[in-house]
RNA sequence: GGGGGGAUACCGAAGCGGUCAAACGGGACAGACUGUAAAUCUGUUGGCUCAUGCCUUCGGAGGUUCGAAUCCUCCUCCCCCCA
């Protein structure tokens, strides 16, 4: 074994609830295991919450365990109550298809390991064989009904208003069997969750005992929160996703870059591989020297290079960069269509730009910073707008051919951070 | 069924015949400060205009008046009290 893989979860704080301490401890240390976490395929792209799971097995990975990443494709057409307060709505087989074949590639591609590859399966291949009678006979009958209604995920449905459907209360039985399955498979003796799963994963101990006799084990791993108490990964615009494709690698990375301070500890801990002294010496920089915003940028970096490797790192800083640097001039339409590709854009004719040109307060209208011309004059007289990150004043500035900041484009700014690119049009 | 109160800009809330594009607070936007943070401070916050100016807006439709968010009539919706 490499490492005490429980000791370094230890210290990062990533234990929540154990099932059984001492034993766990010595078992995991004997040699290499085996080690479970579910993802549910509600979307075609994993989000920054699913890091916490993800990092989980990664560490397990990289320990000398054995990890599988289970999709849940079978469980993902019921939905999990757990934590939620109402009945979901249920996807449909296609999307479902989709989003199994999506997050699968994200989380082969974070557990990528050649020596030690991860196992990736989607519990809908064993669900499927099952007919309803066997499995009310194999499963069902392990199941005390008044057991089911005592955990935390059920009652809460039961106590509040609206109620709780036989499909979804009938969730835990799958993922409870998904455990046995796993241990009888791959000899799967753990599985880890966040702290809305404790439910079920016990669940899924208890049907091990019950049908083989196994001795399982858990780990929850606490909630990532923020200190204001909202959930981490959400912004106004939406959730962080891992998916360059829904999130940019320079969203992704500036979403790192704005983390809070009282927040910016436990994502090191929790997220990254950073080792103890190392984040020891960031949480002293934050104290002592809070303006070089030190933690910050590991935690973007770190995170930024695992989910889009070092061209998405690349391109991320690159934008970084840009963003918050000096005047923008001469780059290609290719160079900033890549940095600026989250901007909103707006056509605008060529002819438009010709001789006098068009007033820079119509052209934020168009551009969509600003929803009328007095908004836009407002923004230009407090010394708000910007063309190719260069403040203009004068009321009466136009915009020619000769603001190009590229063949076709001419980047307009209003305030600090938002952009907008002007493309001209034939 | 009877009685009473209310509907105002993104939200909350004043205004109760002209000086009302409408106080105040929140939010939002911009600026200063700063660490791309937090807090703070300043400015702006219906549209068009360089602007005196014009246009649209105070639940809806009509009316009174030189003039209405403000008064009258009807309608719609909300809340409270008594049955």
């Amino acid at each position: 074994m490499n490492q005490d893989i429980l000791a370094e979860l230890d210290w990062r704080g990533l234990v929540y609830q154990n099932t059984d301490e001492e034993n766990l401890q010595h078992w995991l240390n004997a040699e290499p295991r085996t080690v479970y976490a579910g993802f549910d395929p509600t979307s075609v792209s994993l989000h920054v919450g699913n890091l916490m799971p993800l990092m989980m097995l990664r560490r397990f990975q990289k320990a000398g365990h054995k990890v599988i990443a289970l999709i849940g494709g079978a469980t993902g057409m019921i939905g999990d109550p757990s934590g939620k307060s109402a009945e979901r709505n249920l996807l449909d087989e296609n999307q479902l298809r989709c989003n199994v074949e999506g997050i699968g590639q994200q989380i082969k591609s974070v557990l990528a390991d050649e020596e030690n590859p991860a196992i990736v399966v989607n519990n809908y291949d064993w669900i499927k064989t099952f007919s309803y009678i066997e499995f009310l006979r194999d499963v069902g009958k392990n199941f005390p009904v008044n057991v089911m209604m005592a955990k935390d995920s059920i009652k809460s449905r039961l106590d509040g208003e609206s109620g709780i459907s036989y499909t979804e209360f009938s969730y835990m039985l799958l993922q409870a069997y998904d455990f046995v399955h796993l241990h009888q498979a791959f000899d799967c003796y753990l599985q880890v969750g966040g702290s809305d799963q404790w439910g079920n994963i016990t669940a899924g101990i208890d049907l091990g005992r019950r049908m083989c006799s196994a001795k399982l084990f858990g780990i929850t791993n606490p909630l990532l929160t923020k200190a204001d108490g909202t959930k981490m990964g959400k912004t106004e615009s939406g959730a962080i996703w891992l998916s360059g494709e829904k999130t940019s690698p320079y969203q992704f990375y500036q979403y790192w870059i704005n983390v809070d301070d009282a927040d910016a500890g436990q994502c090191l801990r929790f997220l990254t591989e950073l080792d103890e002294s190392t984040i020891g010496e960031l949480d002293r920089s934050r104290e002592n020297e809070p303006h070089l915003n030190a933690s910050q940028k590991s935690l973007a970096e770190e995170l930024t290079q695992l989910i889009h490797g070092d061209s998405g790192l690349a391109s991320a800083k690159k934008a970084t960069e840009i963003f918050f640097g000096a005047e923008i001039s001469d780059l290609s339409d290719a160079e900033l269509g890549h940095i600026f590709n989250d901007v909103p854009s707006a056509e605008i004719p060529q002819d438009q730009l010709q001789g006098e040109g068009i007033l820079l307060t119509e052209a934020f209208v168009v551009a969509g910073l600003a929803k009328s011309k007095g908004e836009a004059r407002r923004t230009l007289t407090q010394g708000g707008a910007y063309v190719n990150n260069r403040r203009e004043s004068a009321a009466d500035r136009k915009l020619t051919l000769g603001d190009l900041a590229s063949e076709t484009n001419i980047v307009l700014r209003s305030g600090k951070k938002k952009y907008a690119l002007l493309r001209v049009a034939e």
